[in-house]
RNA sequence: GCCGAUGUAGCUCAGUUGGCCAGAGCAGCUGAUUUGUAAUCAGCUGGUCGGGGGUUCGAAUCCCUCCAUCGGCUCCA
């Protein structure tokens, strides 16, 4: 008999041998039918491979995140099955399980596929599916692997194999198709009961732009058809949300041709919005000690070949500015950083005079790739709340988590309540591509994971995804419908005040060299608007509003009275105007309505007598009447409780 | 930058296989109406069919090219 140990701690024992559907059928019919994938002793297992010794169990339903990523992994090598189906001939590159979905590269020769065709292979797919087929796995040896593809004449999956070891090498065969995989897999095909391709794309293989393009099906599936139908629902809530779609609708910013790719124009009422976002900023920043300044667009090139910025970005970058003098040339700022560390080279510092916090909405210019601009998440000009601490080796930390301590305040009073941190650090295997000594970077490395850990933050650690000069910490959240935002970054520097020589004068009375820590809460103010425009679907804090109430005279005999409200309103520094349209009441408060405006005072013949105001605020309706001094301590009161949560 | 798709009025979209002066709704303008909590009525204006080139008796429609946008890939100091 073998012991068979459950998360719960339970114990029961088996013959060897039995497979993990038993021992789930065992358990409850309902889980046996639930049951999507197991691990024995840490490691994936096919619900019906033999477990033939003592192991710790655990299963996994559609609830976890484990179940679902073998569901779709499951549903990858559905869909190529169906695609062999439909186009024999065809080559696979790979199909894993993404966050949503799956998706498959296929090489489809001189065949060209187009999301028109995607219909019949959903509906191949969910005929194979209703067959019941199995995921039958298959162990061979390396040889054997190579001499399969070989014959196939299928050089993606050769190359696959010849990375891997001999003696790991499974196949999985559903009906007629089989391909290399590692599983685990479902325990049949019909647990898939909706399927959705949902667009296609071209995706290089292994993801080396100098190698060949494959096509790339995505699509998502689900054990029962309500889910895909939730799902659906949610990516056209999305739509609607779309910060590129608001920002028209609401007048916030817009994009010319003629201005140039991924070069925001701020309209009056999205610069107005910006505005009151950088003003929250700057007040916070000031109680936290951080200083103002302001730094010009351009440098001479000297200063980022100093910075290192040249070497590492110059030639993608927007080209020098030529001047008339010959030999001058300028570079359009990419980041404020150098002009920052020659401030602080401005006089000498002294240990006591640390941290020096430079702070400065600086407007920078990068030369994204065109295919990579996307509405304001990521364009070419963007303004940066930028701001660089410069402190002792003995601040560091400190400092590090007094910059937390301002992204959490500012993730609050917007709201965002879901996040998460990741701690980027150095690629161990290729330190070459970084900038530094390793002495540095370890103690970079150590100062955010120790400030991390003393803030209780919940974080992910990513290798390879620091930047080149220093390890970071960067903020991401979740938004009202549950999608992922990355927001705030901190980063740690050791590079620059090195390559600028700044130095301080330490109590010895010698000369030491500050740490650097780059931080923009917010990351830009471009991606921030656009990410709190989802978050809210535009409908913004009433501190944030564009127009926080908009007086609706029932008819053009009371506009006289209307104006004389909007005035106390304006007086009490409320945003209020007037609809004195000629248009029917039920007209004016629709088209408010759409417009997000948070409150509408209607205001006729009973309250112009009365002197107050009827109240109708967004999304709930009537609110009653009060005087307009009433209506504005209101607000003030609700602007107050939103700013200090 | 690469793969694929799209581009018709300020906005949202029709315009079948190339064929009479290119359509609708909303917005705008003019007038009537003087309105009580999500669209009052009538009339009018508005388009180099993304730009350029080509094929054709004839192009919004077919071809080439450039620009922009969208979905991805790559990239993100």
């Amino acid at each position: 008999m073998i012991t068979i140990t459950f998360p719960d701690g339970n114990a029961r024992n088996y013959e060897p041998g039995i497979s993990g559907m038993e021992i789930a059928k065992g358990i409850s019919p309902r889980l046996a039918s639930e049951v999507l994938a197991m691990k024995l002793d840490g490691l994936f297992y096919d619900l019906n491979r033999p477990v033939v010794q003592d192991a710790s169990l655990v299963f996994f339903k559609w609830e976890d995140e484990e179940g679902r990523q073998t569901f779709w992994h499951s549903s990858s090598h559905l869909m190529a099955a169906a695609l062999e189906k439909c186009y024999p001939g065809i080559k696979f590159g790979i199909g894993p399980a993404i966050e949503n979905g799956f998706y498959y590269d296929v090489d489809f020769g001189s065949k060209n596929i187009i999301e028109a065709d995607l219909g019949q292979v959903e509906a191949a797919m969910l005929e194979l599916a209703k067959e019941k087929q199995l995921f039958v796995r298959r162990d061979l040896s390396k040889a054997q692997a190579l001499q399969t593809y070989m014959d196939k004449g299928d050089e993606y999956k050769c190359e696959l194999i010849n990375d891997l070891q001999d003696g790991t090498i499974s196949f999985y065969t559903t009906g007629a198709f089989t391909d290399l995989c590692r599983g685990p897999h479902i325990p049949d095909t019909s647990l898939i009961k909706a399927i959705k391709l949902t667009s296609i794309a071209g995706a290089y293989w292994r993801g080396d732009e100098r190698r060949k393009m494959l096509t790339r099906i995505y699509g998502i599936s689900f054990p029962k058809k309500s889910l895909l139908d939730e799902y659906l629902l949610m990516l056209e809530e999305a739509k609607k949300r779309d910060h590129r779609k608001i920002g028209k609708e609401m007048e916030l910013f817009a994009f010319s041709p003629r201005v140039g790719q991924g070069l925001p124009l701020w309209l009056p009422k999205g610069a107005a919005l910006r505005e009151r976002l950088e003003n929250f900023l700057k007040a916070v920043q000031k109680k936290h000690g951080y200083q103002q300044v302001v730094s010009p667009h351009i440098g001479q090139k000297e200063l980022y070949v100093t910075s290192g910025h040249y070497e590492k970005y110059g030639k993608d970058s927007f080209q020098p500015i030529h001047t008339p003098q010959e030999g001058e040339e300028f570079l359009l700022k990419p980041m404020n950083c150098p002009h920052h560390c020659e401030i602080y080279k401005l006089k000498p510092r002294s240990y006591k005079d640390l941290p020096v916090r430079l702070a400065e909405f600086g407007t920078v210019y990068r030369y994204e790739q065109s295919g990579e601009l996307h509405g304001l998440t990521r364009v070419r000009g963007f303004t940066q709340d930028d701001a660089h601490i410069f402190c002792r080796p003995d601040q560091l930390k400190e400092e590090f988590c007094k910059v937390i301590d301002i992204v959490l305040y500012i993730f609050k009073t917007l709201s965002f309540n879901d996040y998460t941190a990741q701690v980027s650090l150095r690629d161990p295997k290729d330190t070459q591509k970084y900038m530094g000594g390793d002495e540095h970077w370890e103690k970079a490395e150590r100062a955010i994971i120790e400030a991390v850990a003393e803030k209780g933050l919940t974080t992910t650690v990513v290798e390879g995804e620091a930047a080149f000069y220093g390890p970071k910490l960067d903020f991401m959240v979740r938004d009202a419908i549950g999608r992922k935002w990355q927001l705030g970054t901190i980063q740690v520097d050791y590079n620059l005040p090195e390559r600028f020589e700044l130095e301080y004068v330490g109590s010895d009375d010698k000369r030491h060299r500050p740490v650097m820590i780059h931080r923009a809460p917010f990351g830009s103010m471009e991606r921030f608007v656009a990410v709190l425009i989802e978050h809210t679907g535009g409908k913004f804090p009433l501190w944030l509003a564009p127009e926080q109430a908009v007086i609706l005279p029932i008819s053009e005999k009371f506009n006289d009275f209307a104006k004389k409200v909007c005035h106390v309103l304006n007086n009490s520094d409320i945003r209020a105007s007037v609809d004195d349209r000629n248009e029917t009441i039920g007209r004016k408060i629709r088209e408010h309505e759409i417009k997000r405006i948070p409150y509408l005072l209607i205001v006729g013949e009973k309250e112009e007598a009365a002197e107050l105001v009827s109240v109708r605020k967004q999304g709930e309706g009537d609110k009653g009447q009060m005087t307009a001094v009433a209506f504005a301590a209101m607000l003030a009161d609700e602007i107050k409780k939103q700013q200090e949560t």
